[in-house]
DNA sequence: GCTTAGGGCAGTAAGGGGTG
DNA sequence: CACCCCTTACTGCCCTAAGC
């Protein structure tokens, strides 16, 4: 037997008669004459090769075959109309989804606390896996369905995404408490002169700040360069060196925080998502999510004390 | 895009078997 | 034997595919 040439209703017919063990009740359950039922039996009979249900006296009994197969057939009954009641909704509350969601180190030590600590309320099930982000390949996970969601300031324009803005940053200087500096003006020649850590995912290439100092035909003295803005901190905590990092993130350390000696440099976080998951309710349920963890994350930065120049 | 042919399914009507 | 109820034959409707 080939499901493909088989009408599914058929089973609903059959989980029918042999819940009433009769064609005429049955018919009157699925709404549709009783010849109509003794049909659908007949095509019963020839998909499964067996009487499935014999006359004894005035009721329908079921076959031993029929008895095999009703145990399957009312189970996978079951469970598609639980997939028909659920499809087009979104429990946040009952929910095994796991969300997959591509970004940077600085935006998920910035957002994640606070989403995270969000859904542990709202959504007690729902997962969130977070992978490191490839700018290149961003794109196309995100069209395949291997990635929900990509945290970034600039994807390669796409029709087929949709984005938001989540939080604007600007970039700080960090240094560590009882640094020589720490209670002087930051000058841009004494910026210019501490030895500088440049966090980039790229192998090669400058940084923002190296760009902006590049436009006063400056440039810092990167001695170090690490991917990830958390090793960064630590060795700003246990050296003289200095980090540029967004200020958001600078201020979950223990640290100095000084503004940056030249033009600012402000980041747009941006989330963004494939237009196929524009109507999902699940997807909408989640943006908003992450949005509210963003506004947050605005408004307790507003809340917060100035920083030092 | 329209027409037509064919297949599938449900409805009506009639027939027939089993039971009390 | 009357009644219940299943099966069968026939009909009409709907959908789909093929042809133009």
């Amino acid at each position: 037997m080939t499901l493909n040439n088989v009408d599914l209703n058929l089973f609903v017919v059959f989980d029918t008669i042999y819940s009433e063990r009769n064609l005429t009740r049955a018919s009157e359950v699925l709404n549709i004459t009783q010849p109509a039922v003794s049909n659908a039996l007949a095509r019963l009979r020839a998909t499964f090769d067996d009487p499935l249900f014999v006359r004894t006296g005035r009721t329908m009994s079921p076959t031993p075959a029929a008895q095999n197969a009703i145990g399957p057939v009312q189970q996978a009954l079951r469970q598609l109309r639980a997939s028909v009641d659920q499809f087009g909704r979104f429990d946040p509350q009952t929910s095994q989804r796991t969300f997959h969601i591509c970004q940077r180190d600085a935006s998920a030590l910035v957002l994640m606390p606070d989403l995270i600590k969000a859904l542990r309320v709202s959504a007690p099930g729902i997962r969130v896996h977070c992978h490191q982000l490839d700018r290149a390949h961003a794109p196309v996970e995100l069209a395949s369905g291997q990635v929900d969601f990509v945290v970034d300031t600039l994807l390669p324009h796409r029709g087929d995404l949709n984005g938001t803005p989540i939080y604007t940053d600007r970039y700080v200087c960090v240094l560590r408490k009882g640094h020589p500096l720490a209670s002087k003006m930051l000058t841009l020649e004494r910026y210019l002169a501490l030895d500088h850590i440049l966090v980039s995912g790229r192998r090669r290439g400058r940084g923002l700040v190296d760009i902006a100092l590049g436009r006063l035909g400056k440039q810092s003295n990167t001695v170090l360069r690490v991917p990830h803005f958390q090793p960064a901190f630590h060795v700003v905590m246990e050296t003289d060196m200095s980090v540029s990092a967004p200020l958001s993130l600078a201020r979950r350390y223990d640290v100095i925080i000084k503004e940056l000696p030249f033009e600012p440099i402000t980041l747009d976080s941006t989330l963004y998502w494939h237009k196929k998951a524009d109507l999902d309710p699940a997807s909408i349920w989640m943006r908003n999510q992450i949005l509210a963890a963003g506004r947050r994350q605005r408004q307790s930065k507003l809340r917060r004390a100035q920083v030092g120049s």
